[in-house]
DNA sequence: CATGAATGAGGATTCATTCAT
DNA sequence: GATGAATGAATCCTCATTCAT
């Protein structure tokens, strides 16, 4: 493994300082927030520099402009959300508590990443002209879809589960459901007047939500 | 020189009185495409004023600026389904039935008013500050909850639907199944690797988004 | 005739403002002086919206940027050759008084107008991709060989002039003897050690440039 | 990792001093190509290293600056044409012969380096600032002028150059006819509507001009 | 000798809004 | 009521240059 200067500046005490790829990780992690806090339009390149604390030049050195620093957020979040999935080890569990535990770390996931909602809003505003730039977004999908699927599919071997269920409509519907309500939750908290963000609201809304799916999958 | 409106009513013979409320309406119009289109953000006065054929200054004229003219476009989108949806008469059908064509009319809703959808997520990404201040929409919303919450007890007691379902989280997955397909259709039709828009993957989805809401309610 | 706004504002003794005709001009004006002093890369928009005594923003107005801005300029500089060329009325002089007076003229342009020399060498750095686009300058400059074609033959048929000699060729030399003079007046001046803008140097120019061109061109 | 120019010298066994040569010519090269095709303000110091094969912070080591930079490559390209003309040996034919070949060389050095037309463009744009700085280039001039006013003499003494003419309005002209042209090719192209580029033009300009020449000098 | 990370001062361009008629 | 000219404050982006290693 190679000595990276980031390496380097930590053994020498020093603060980072002339370290390329923390300046890129800062830069992007601010990114993240700002467009996540705007969208796209919104964001202001001078913001994202003065919160990664970080030169605005910097930005266009690494990330050739605004736009492909939006693409880059996008991907990493993507990647986020996939990888995490990838971690749930469904198969280790019978089919209902599997598919259970897909809805509630699906809604969990976008409860703790609101950032991830507003940017997928955003590049749908956008007609998804940076994702269609990305392969790897395309492969790491269909990965999760074939997860969800093979879940389908040993329910149903089971007798657990109803046939015939596209594993495409499911994991839009489990999305849906908690995507919505939480990309809604204030134009929803003034049209329904309650907080949908209140504790008890939150845990009634996953306890419908997989409701909402069990009834819909099992047999 | 071009012949402002205010001649063409002249030429006509019509009073100059009515130009204008046309003058607003089409401004609105104007607005409410380019707002849905580009985002409050991403929307151009000057690209609003040009496409309704008025003035930019009537904008501020008659709306007092962007912000408040993407507030009353908001309205008017509420306005728009609050009062479509009061026109479904689902009394007079049987439980199942008003509940279907509910659905069904929601999904519709959105496919063809994809607008409603773009303004309401820029509007929650505004944290719903210009919805706040407008109170016809809580009015009309709370009517319309109550509409399904007496639909829901119709059927309750008919012994179709099950009992100790809200209807806020019903309404709340009614919509979501649908508004999240349209929203995301962009980015959904790459990570999916299908055309979420084509004629038969539409009709999949509403059979599919009954079924969800069915055998969720149904005894 | 019809009255203008800027008649109106001197009619009414203000200073001439809200004149969309003037500012135009005003801007031109500046934008000339901005890109004859330091070329179409080293002019800065801010000083030429501050020359003109004018908004940054109606330069983007009125000429669409920059670039559009250099190309009305340019195509202005020509246009002012060209109609000072026409008025000299060649025909009017037998013809080798024609020939002096257009040499002569020639350089006295070049002198007066070293602004147009600059441009000329701007556009030429840049490939001439703003005048590629001009249909204006095709027609008047053929015009204007036309006029020393016509010359010529004139002169060969009353047997002052040679015959056989390009009128474009011709052109270009009676340019080139003039206008590589004034353009190079700095380095030139470096280069031959002695002043070339000194009062005597210029007349002595002038006298070796319409030698060179009646020796040329003579019988 | 990208191989160094150092390394490579290393690898190839030679001593790293002459790197240091290597670098520096490596960068005049660049910077001559850039400053050429884009004039000085129009040159971009991250190309010109880029293409130099060199760090950018070389340039500063060795050059101290663009501005500097630029200076170095101007006087090498006076360099250049002075060096070549010394190369003549005019007076090893006789008068006329010298003369034409003189004009035939001045054109064909514009030619075949267009970059010697754009620096000098570009030098007196900024009013020659880096050539007053210049001490050699006033010294080769002067040696030049006095070689093309020896071969006036000389003609003169033999009977065929008339007399009086001036050496240094020689020479502009030999300059001028051939300069003019070649700067100008790409709106003269436009303007009078013919490829001044185009073999046969090329072969009709020289030809033209050195006709202009003698008519002009010879008795 | 050489590197590449970092920067501050601009540079063109855009935008919502106000002013004068 | 309506028009279009005008503006200042951003906004994205670029550039020559210096710093730390």
């Amino acid at each position: 493994m190679r000595t990276t200067s980031a390496q380097k500046a930590k053994a020498a005490g020093k603060p980072r300082l002339r370290d390329a790829e923390a300046t890129k990780a800062r830069i992007l992690e601010a990114a993240k927030k700002e467009f996540a806090k705007n969208g796209l339009g919104g964001a202001r390149v001078d913001v994202i520099a003065e919160k990664a604390n970080a030169n605005k030049r910097m930005i266009y050195h690494y990330f050739d402009g605004k736009d492909h620093l939006f693409q880059t957020v996008l991907e990493d979040a993507y990647n986020g959300i996939r990888t995490a999935e990838q971690k749930l080890n469904l198969n280790d569990l019978e089919p209902k508590a599997a598919l259970e535990k897909l809805v509630r770390f699906t809604w969990e996931y976008y409860l703790k990443h609101p950032e991830f909602i507003t940017l997928v809003n955003s590049e749908n505003l956008h007609r998804a002209k940076h994702l269609k730039k990305s392969q790897v977004v395309r492969a790491t999908s269909r990965k999760f879809v074939g997860m969800v699927k093979e879940l389908l599919e040993r329910g149903v071997s089971e007798g657990v589960f109803r046939p015939g269920i596209d594993p495409v409509q499911l994991n839009l519907t489990i999305a849906a459901i908690g995507y919505y309500y939480i990309t809604n939750r204030f134009t929803g908290s003034i049209v329904f007047e309650r907080d949908l963000m209140a504790k008890d609201a939150l845990e009634e809304r996953v306890q419908f939500n997989i409701e909402t799916i069990m009834r819909m999958v099992c047999a």
